[in-house]
DNA sequence: TAATAATTTCGTAAAAAACTGAATATAGTA
DNA sequence: TACTATATTCAGTTTTTTACGAAATTATTA
């Protein structure tokens, strides 16, 4: 026979109460009946979960690891009237993005769209750290992860990555610098100033490969965390720099920034990362299907 | 009526299985029952979990959070089995305790020692930065964590910090640099050479205080993130250090290095956290309790 | 050794869950 | 429009689970 959560609950109060009596006073019952739930429990996990000690009893090492998970599953039975009110009242569905510091915020926006159409939605989003993500992630802070790299799959953390989008690095600059550089991409960029993402960035080794294989020596005069930071300086005229294909329109439509060049097969990739369940709620299943 | 978990577990069936009729279904039942323990689900949080959708159902927002709650209790009710099982098996029970970095190590060793004196335990260090320890021990990766501050305690994770104790901090010398300087203290410590924790520890702005106030101009030669290498150069006699006076003995025993002078009110504190638990395993009590 | 406290066992009573069968409602589908 | 799939409601019955009283067991304490 299986066991079911009453028998944990009994269980439960017994372990933290201490014993089977004060356990039965508690829950205004029968020691007969404690007892033989607890009983039950053990006999379906085929260990003991208890062992005599004076003329009580205590936990054995099995019945400590059992009171860790019953400890949560409870904590968390406890906490769900609130948590369904909560969702019931507010007017809108909350959706939790973590957005991983490196992203591009054009490209966010882009893959939120479908969340942010919905008007009954309301968007919730947590810049940061990839790892501090995950960590959030796992400990279901957070609904969905966005990054431009997949989660690490050593870590023993129970999160999937999917493939969200790709965009191919192109060059843009503002029209200031612009003027007929664009005849002789990708040379140009020999002299042409050049803003660059840090090392953090998954797509700057790739480039800093390009530039060799071109036998381009850049003149690199700033290099920038938040690629947003970076588009501002780059719309005053500071330098030309590389980015994603996909936010061409956004960039020339907010900054004023223009194509120069593309580097060919360089792609930049983006990822949603999921905890393992089954069903998500549809809005998260809109960002990842289309 | 308070619901139950069975309540629950037909609830969290239908919602992945999506519909009332396949989850009776799947589990071998009457569509009725399951029809009837949902809505007794329904009337005892006072929300709809579901709505009619088609010919069939869907999950309301309210379902959703339900849904993920449930998730999270069913796949912790599926592990207990097997955690129990390994638990049993295991001759040893098993603590697993986070070292923050900046921990002496003997100090570490004094402070697990009463872990240590049982045979039948196995211990399991795991030495990180102090915030991924905070992270593990929120996912109960960790029973505890010994660091040299308490939990911040703006971060909504649900832990606790208790201060195991506390040593005031004293200069050291190997033989061979302590000589006469010891009639003179503080002030030998303007023309001897110092060893120093970096700024990562939270001594290190006390002491450089403390110069301040003595008029000591302090000849610093090294700095060690890490005590026990600090501590390996200063016992061949590099410099003179700082330390806890907690480990005077073990000092002079491992490291023959020998008590310099005081610097009077500073003090290094440690302690342990926790995740908010009525319960824990007696020999984690036996740490914070002595 | 007797008294006590805590737990366990057993037989039976009470309660809850599950089923059967039938009727109703609703929205897609042929 | 008739048909079908899905869900809900109801009454009555069966099965299973849970609860409890009485008695037995075990270890501690007086």
């Amino acid at each position: 026979m299986h066991y079911n959560y009453r028998h944990l609950y009994y269980f439960w109060v017994v372990a933290k109460e201490g014993s089977m009596s004060r356990a039965a006073e508690r829950l205004d019952m029968a020691i007969q009946t404690i007892s033989t739930q607890v009983h039950e429990l053990e006999k379906s996990l085929g260990y003991l979960l208890f062992k005599p000690a004076g003329r009580g009893i205590t936990l054995t090492e099995a019945g400590y690891v059992a009171l860790k998970v019953a400890d949560e599953i409870f904590s968390l039975g406890e906490k769900l009237p609130e948590l369904v009110r909560d969702a019931a009242k507010s007017p809108k569905s909350k959706i939790t993005v973590g957005v991983s510091d490196g992203l591009p915020k054009l490209v966010t926006k882009q893959l939120l769209e479908p969340i942010l159409k919905h008007k009954d939605v309301q968007l919730i989003a947590h810049e940061g750290e990839f790892v501090d993500l995950l960590a959030k992630l796992a400990l279901h802070k957070l609904d969905i992860v966005l990054a431009d790299r997949p989660a690490p799959s050593n870590k023993n953390l129970n999160v999937y990555s999917e493939e969200l989008t790709k965009t191919s690095i192109v060059w843009y600059s503002s029209k200031k610098l612009i003027k007929d550089n664009k005849k002789n991409f990708p040379q140009c960029l020999n002299h042409l100033p050049i803003l660059m993402p840090t090392s953090h960035s998954t797509v700057r080794p790739l480039i800093d490969q390009w530039f060799n294989k071109n036998n381009i020596v850049p003149n690199i005069v700033g290099e920038f965390e938040d690629s947003a930071l970076l588009k501002t300086f780059a719309a005053s005229g500071l330098g030309v720099f590389p980015a994603g294909e996909l936010i061409q329109k956004d960039l020339k439509a907010t900054y004023g920034i223009e194509f120069l060049g593309s580097c060919g097969d360089i792609y930049e990739y983006f990822y949603a990362i999921r905890s393992e369940k089954k069903i998500h709620h549809p809005l998260i299943e809109a960002i990842i299907k289309r």
